[in-house]
DNA sequence: AAATAGATTAGAATTATTCTAATCTGTTGA
DNA sequence: TCAACAGATTAGAATAATTCTAATCTATTT
């Protein structure tokens, strides 16, 4: 079985339509060892160089926001005019450099255990998100 | 002294010119008991309502970045569609509840201490923000 | 108070995101 | 098998968010 029909299956298996739209993209995002920190332009262009027709840049949204809502991607939230999304799903935080817009990832477990010692009536903690910011050195 | 001559006073001393716009602005984020959790389309609104000449959505923007470089504001970064900042510009963090975009801040003791056990080579931390995600009970 | 340098404003331009009508896909039943 | 229907998907158009830049304003110097 290829990555195209693991693909085809993937997609099928969440009830989301194997489109040759979204099989590019799934190309573009799956198709790599590491994990990748994109934005929405970035993945729109890398999927433009491999599609032969055009992909709208509509489709690459709904196809993002559908994919997050199946947990395929994660969200990242960072102070930044950037909006990033991430294909480590694996519950984790990220570093990120101010200055050059550089993300990483951070392992759960490389963060300690974090206490809140405060708590809102009515409300359930459900995670915690971590960035930390940080600069070259000097 | 009233309020303005303070804002005209508090502009000046950063290097700020003490416009018409930008002190109705003042009055608007700072003329206030609590902090104050904004989008920029929030303060676009308040400001309209208290200035009787129309103030352009272009010059909130400035003064919202030029009071954010002066550390007079705070961004506030939320995996969101939204972008938040905060006239509470003390060190701390937030509850963020994703249903109802409720923005809390968390003080910073409220937050015990964070240890981050990886090393980036050739980099340094110049701070760690904690988002905690939080949802209606039941 | 005129001239000048630089700061500020806000309409226009650009970029980001969402909406929705048209199209496509899968399923059902004759 | 295949017509027809229901709902999913696409992508151009509309809208919203942000930035750019020419015109205006302010403070300073003379």
């Amino acid at each position: 079985m290829n990555n195209n029909q693991i693909f085809v299956e993937k997609l099928r298996s969440s009830g989301l339509r194997p489109t040759k739209q979204r099989l590019h993209i799934c190309k573009v995002l799956f198709d790599r060892k590491d994990t990748f920190h994109f934005t929405i332009n970035d993945l729109a262009g890398l999927v433009q160089r491999r599609a032969n027709k055009k992909i709208s840049l509509a489709t690459i949204y709904n196809t993002v926001h559908a994919f997050k809502k199946k947990g395929y991607l994660k969200e990242i939230s960072i102070n930044s005019d950037k909006n990033y999304f991430d294909t480590n799903i694996s519950n984790h935080h990220h570093f990120f450099n101010e200055g050059t817009n550089e993300l990483i990832d951070l392992k759960d477990k490389d963060v300690g255990r974090i206490k809140i010692k405060k708590n809102i009536p009515g409300k359930k903690i459900k995670f915690i998100e971590v960035i930390v910011k940080i600069a070259n050195n000097n």
